[in-house]
RNA sequence: GCGUCGGUGGUAGAGUGGUCAAUUACACUUGGCUGUAAACCAAGCGGCUUCGGCCUUCGGGGGUUCGAAUCCCUCCCGGCGCA
């Protein structure tokens, strides 16, 4: 990038934390991203049932598609010759890539629980999801692959798929990646990483961790190559180790030398893994270049966003709000809850009255909103229009609470807002179960009286 | 009226002497979802339980049998055919 990438505008100094909560600015060349921001993931250059007309609407600054999906389908020349990611999907502002790496993990994960099935390893073990070996490296074998249903094999040189559309063999090394996210053409777009099982334990944690870092400079050596892209995209580095504090240390100082322009926390951060990953990963803030803007891949839950913030995070992206909004969940300041559940037939409240979305909002012209009865009714017949309002609502609120969390930065008031939303985000969310048995408790008894019982 | 086929859990629909509290799907109830193989997945879905079982269920009633959702008789209900 020839004019500098990120400002910090206010900086939290904190000695233990990263480098501390900060709001800033990423200048790219289709706009400027206020920080923290939170990244819609449009993995096939999509958000999944939401058009990128809401975007902005939706408090959207810049949303991130994927390589494997978009080299997959439609390729990655078709993108190219329609300008771009961010032109193809008629978008106009800032876009981001992802390199492939986490589907190194998604994809090669199904391999291993067969495996353990086959006994090869304890039932309860999936630590060896991809390649048990950690020395020496894993050849691909075609035939175990299939067979077993193992849809990427990793090696030193890079790794080969199978595709989880049609069984074809690709491969994917740190160059491919680079080659295929040029021609996305995405602002900011990310090194070829392997993302690992979070639980992996640690000489595989360790092995993957040294390709990472192997592959990393080969992605910034063949982006710096080309003169062109190097002109208009910005690259991030990612960094791995698992949830060992000595292997995300080095991982962060390893990656954060080499002149990335950015730094992803790699990683997984889903709960099933355990609490540590997301902790371990934020520890790395400490050891990396202090003006280097940060991306949390993955981190999207409200707490993670809080933390992640504390630490001097400063992009953000998961598929959360649309994966929860396609299922059902919606976020609302006092806890998430599920629209589908019965308690919600004929309730007349908007999802979350203090939400500012587009659904929970009453329209200027009618004074009318979304109510949760139509809603649920919309999951019930299986409409469409479901999962995409909750989508909608979802993104807005944590877009909205992203940026809030960027103002209490600037206003000096980060702490307290922390804690006033986590408190009766953390609270309410707790006691709606008892909410929910006695109101159904007492609907099963009086039925009529359903409509004055105060749900959230 | 005669003949014939059929009546199974919220629905559809398997089962057709013991391994059946009864396959499966849908519905329903509740969970889960953190760089999206996800408009998905999981659990539950007669009652009670000291979790080993116990009790009540396959249109109603009666019978055969060590044992019946399954066989027999009868009644009720429904489809079809003939009058």
């Amino acid at each position: 990038m020839s004019s500098p990438l990120f400002t910090v505008e206010k900086k939290i100094p904190h000695s233990e934390r990263g480098t501390g909560a900060r709001a800033g600015t990423l200048h790219t060349l289709r706009g400027d991203i206020k920080t923290p921001a939170f990244v819609g993931v449009a993995t096939k250059a999509t958000i999944k049932g939401v058009s990128s007309a809401q975007f902005a609407e939706l408090g959207l600054q810049t949303v991130i598609a994927n390589t494997y999906h978009l080299y997959l389908s439609p390729g990655e020349d078709v993108v190219q010759k329609m300008g771009g990611v961010a032109q193809f999907m008629n978008w106009k502002g800032p876009t981001m890539t992802d390199s492939g790496g986490f589907q190194v993990f998604s994809l090669g994960s199904g391999f291993g629980k067969k495996v353990s099935k086959f006994g090869n390893r304890g039932e309860t073990s999936n630590q060896f999801e991809v390649s048990p070996r950690s020395d020496s490296p894993v050849r691909y074998d075609e035939e175990l692959a299939t067979s077993h249903g193992k849809l990427a094999i990793v090696d030193e040189d890079g790794v080969t798929f199978t595709s989880h559309l049609n069984g074809t063999m690709h491969r994917f090394t740190p160059e491919r990646s680079v080659e295929i996210q040029h021609k996305l053409g995405a602002d900011i777009f990310f090194a070829f990483d392997e993302c690992t099982e979070p639980t992996a334990l640690y000489e595989y944690q360790k092995a993957a961790m040294g390709r990472t870092h192997r592959w990393a400079k080969r992605s910034l050596a063949a982006h710096r190559q080309n003169f062109e892209a190097n002109k208009r995209q910005a690259i991030y580095g990612i960094g791995q180790g698992g949830q060992f504090d000595d292997l995300r240390q080095e991982s962060a100082r390893t990656i954060g030398d080499m002149g990335f322009d950015g730094f992803g926390l790699g990683g997984s951060f889903s709960k099933k893994y355990g609490d540590n990953s997301l902790q371990s990963a934020l520890n790395m803030l400490a050891y990396l270049p202090p003006e280097m803007p940060i991306h949390g891949l993955g981190v999207g839950e409200p707490e993670d966003l809080f933390l992640g913030a504390a630490y001097g995070v400063d992009t953000f992206d998961c598929v959360i709000p649309t994966r929860n909004g396609r299922t059902g969940t919606a976020f609302t300041h006092r806890g998430n809850i599920n629209i589908e559940n019965a308690q919600y037939i004929g309730d007349p409240s908007p999802i979350d009255p203090e939400c500012d979305c587009p659904v929970c909002t009453p329209d200027p012209l009618t004074g009318m909103y979304f109510t949760k009865a139509y809603i649920h009714h919309l999951f019930r017949t299986k409409e469409m229009l479901a999962p995409m309002l909750v989508s909608q609502h979802n993104i807005r609120f944590l877009t909205r609470l992203v940026d809030r969390i960027r103002d209490s930065i600037l206003n000096d008031t980060f702490d307290h807002f922390r804690d006033s939303f986590l408190e009766r985000y953390n609270r309410e969310s707790q006691n709606s179960p008892l909410l929910t048995q006695s109101h159904n408790l007492i609907r099963q008894q009086n039925p009529q009286v359903v409509e004055h019982i105060p749900s959230h």
